[in-house]
DNA sequence: ATAGTCTGTCGAAGCGCTTCGACAGACTTT
DNA sequence: AAAGTCTGTCGAAGCGCTTCGACAGACTAT
């Protein structure tokens, strides 16, 4: 392993010269740094990590907590994720993953021992157990999620509420009265997600504002959860025409039985759904869908830590506005039938 | 910050004492032991990673470089990780996540640096450019995948030869005379990705062996391309009764597709996919599939590693044997129709 | 010319831990 | 009773880097 000092040594430089090239904290002469940073390709010179870190109380390393669970959303957790270390990465950050297994542990773990420098924590329940650690300590932090409290908090988040109201909202211009949400697995209502209740507030308030009357069914996901949500669903509102699907692994279930009672997408009915683009275009129609901006949460996540590591930035809630993109699977209700 | 200091002076014992109950590396008395273990809880202690990483010249880092692309495979991609983070946790350790996007400059990066003292590979290609650097480290790596030259390399991944002899075997036991394959994307072929060109392999002589008729075709994931790879392929081969699909963003439009020209599964036509279990079982039809061993795997390369870490085990190559699970997708070929 | 100001470089201290050799004391063995 | 062996603990060195204060030399303003 080639050190600082065998560099220095090559380049007849002191070590600390060679210390302030790399950094660029002191101003060194143009000759000398170019001598400097030839010595550090010939001899391969990488500086060594832990080193650093102990020194400079700084680790370069930007901690990422992902859900244990792979149940939920998996493509966005991983489309985040990706976003995440990309970007950390064009700021000299790498990027530690931490699974939900150790819950609050992890965070006491991860600022006490300096492992990382700042945390992101996805899947961020209403009150989550973490947060009381977050807010005592002074280590930065975002949150891809919303809590039920903000405060001293940094977030980002789709802005869920005006999700629902835009889903909503489109399926009643297009006269759709009678609109039945498929929403997540029951669990991700028990555990108190906030985009999953903040998307059906959004949902309800428009729907009573606009007149048009929404019935919300959890639904795990699959084919036959679906199928049973479904029928329960077309029994109680037969004149259902609208559906809003926020549970991703439901949609193509939800499409295929349609299909199957006769129902044709979209001229019987209409279907928005809630996921990532790249789910919206696959899908056996061309879902008309609010979509879930996974990259840009997990670029202005690493972002916004990388400011506030540099001393810039401050707490904020940020919330995305939602944009809907009509496709296929939306269009006028049939007229005259409905309930 | 607490120090390894303080917790000594608390307890009243010298720092070496303290990092002896910490490691074990040495006995200590029992007294003495629980004094100092009593101090570090109520000091809340946790070792500084850095200087521990520095004096010992162990990061207790793996580091796992997951690929890019989030256009395959990303149920299977995730769970690996997820399996990984967890069972490196049980093990003392922790996991960087690293993209393929720095390529082999990320490995030079992390075992020049010291930031971690292992590797995970995902997505190997058959000839990869990573490879040379692994193979000129002492640092332990175990791919996920794999490529053509393995000596000196452990890898682990399913047997995807016996995986593709296995689909084909089942289909032909059932009386399916002609086959088609419905593969990865070509971008997955034209980069050699091992397991692709693999499952061609023993489908391709398992379905000479036996006498069958293979066709395989690449196709992207998604409905549109389904769409016209089935038109295509029943255009070619119109008695094709029997389906083998890699790509697991294929199966569900597959199924639709199939349903919409008539051909029931499993009476028409049948459906054996290679997949996590969870697409299969959560399909619209249940499906018969060989599973993707994804938290195996993910488990395996951690311990492994581990094992290497502590100076046991060896360099290898592990093909997890395939199991392919019967369900609702498949059965007999209809009598006398078959071309 | 003198004092004052930059610029570029160096030396040394120290970050918090691990680990090696030393060694006191208790306990065997002859 | 002397020599040898363990066991448990300590002190000190050192891991490779950052950073602070010092300072020589060049330059500017008076």
């Amino acid at each position: 392993m080639v050190t600082l000092a065998e560099v220095a040594q090559h380049a007849g430089v002191s070590a600390s010269t060679v210390s302030y090239v790399l950094s660029g904290k002191r101003s060194i002469s143009a000759t000398t740094r170019q001598r400097v940073e030839q010595s550090i390709r010939l001899l391969g010179y990488h500086p060594n990590a832990g080193a650093r870190a102990l020194a400079s109380s700084r680790s370069n390393i930007i901690a990422l907590m992902v859900p244990l669970r792979t149940d939920m959303y998996v493509p966005v957790m991983m489309e985040i994720a990706i976003a995440v270390a990309t970007t950390a990465r064009t700021h000299g950050y790498d990027v530690l993953l931490l699974t939900g297994e150790e819950g609050p542990d992890a965070v006491r773990r991860v600022t006490g021992s300096g492992l990382a420098d700042a945390m992101i924590l996805m899947d961020v329940e209403l009150d989550d157990e973490r947060l009381p650690l977050l807010r005592g300590t002074d280590q930065p932090s975002v949150l891809i999620g919303l809590p039920a409290e903000t405060t001293g908090l940094t977030c980002v988040d789709l802005d869920f509420r005006a999700t629902g109201a835009l889903c909503v909202e489109h399926l009643a211009m297009l006269g759709h009265r009678d609109i039945a949400v498929i929403g997540e697995a029951p669990a991700v209502y028990e555990r108190h997600t906030g985009f999953a209740e903040r998307t059906l507030d959004g949902l309800r308030s428009r729907a009573r504002e606009l007149g048009v009357r929404l019935l919300h069914r959890p639904c795990e996901g699959g084919y036959d959860a679906m199928a049973v949500t479904l029928a329960r669903i077309l029994d109680e509102r037969p004149g259902t025409t609208g559906f809003v699907v926020q549970n991703e692994s439901a949609v193509e279930p939800l499409l295929a039985l349609l299909r199957q009672r006769g129902r044709a997408v979209p001229e019987d009915v209409s279907v928005v759904a809630v996921c990532p683009e790249q789910v919206a275009v696959q899908a056996s129609v061309r879902l008309t869908s609010v979509a879930i901006p996974a990259q840009e949460m997990g670029r202005y996540a690493v972002e916004h830590l990388v400011a506030k590591l540099d001393g810039r930035g401050t707490d904020e809630v940020v919330l995305i506005a939602p944009e809907l993109t009509v496709r296929a699977s939306t269009g006028p209700a049939p007229s005259g039938r409905t309930s």
